[in-house]
DNA sequence: GCCAACGTTGGC
DNA sequence: GCCAACGTTGGC
């Protein structure tokens, strides 16, 4: 089966892309929002899913790759919460904003545009490939 | 810091 | 099973 896309997002001051880099890999904790928690039962190992920064930055910072499907959640004992374990791929060679996302026509039905609240969201391919042309726009052409 | 949107909880 | 109240998230 062909690899899936996702973009998951974090609290930079709670866990950003840089720690993620610094740490190697981590497990995704903390959804606790079913519609998340059932997109992070789908990932598979070797997926990639899109770094994003909430709040601060609101803007795609990298790509992770799935290594390990979902388990129960480290920590808690509520059998309803699991995590993936991630690791960084690669940085975007320039961020892209949730400003140019939603400025772009082609990406208006992402669920980061339409669900902002979602925490974990599969991407089309074709959308995960336009957010990749758009990380290769040098930002000083923005 | 505010508030809108949305999900969850709990009373009936 | 409905719906009002409440809590949380996240953009601005």
């Amino acid at each position: 089966m062909a690899r899936a896309h996702w973009l998951v997002k974090s609290e930079p001051f709670k866990y950003s892309w840089d720690d993620l880099v610094k740490d190697g890999s981590t497990y995704w904790d903390g959804v606790r929002n079913y519609q998340a928690r059932n997109n992070l039962r789908a990932m598979k190992v070797g997926d990639y899913a899109f770094y994003y920064h909430s709040n601060e930055g609101k803007e795609v910072v990298g790509i992770a790759k799935v290594t390990r499907s979902a388990y129960q959640d480290p920590t808690t004992d509520d059998d309803r919460w699991v995590v993936v374990d991630v690791e960084p791929v690669k940085p975007l060679k320039t961020p892209v904003t949730l400003a140019q996302i939603k400025a772009d026509s082609k990406l208006q039905k992402i669920p980061l545009v339409t669900h902002s609240r979602l925490s974990v969201m599969p991407l089309e391919k074709p959308d995960f490939e336009r957010i990749l042309e758009l990380s290769k726009i040098p930002s000083t052409r923005r």
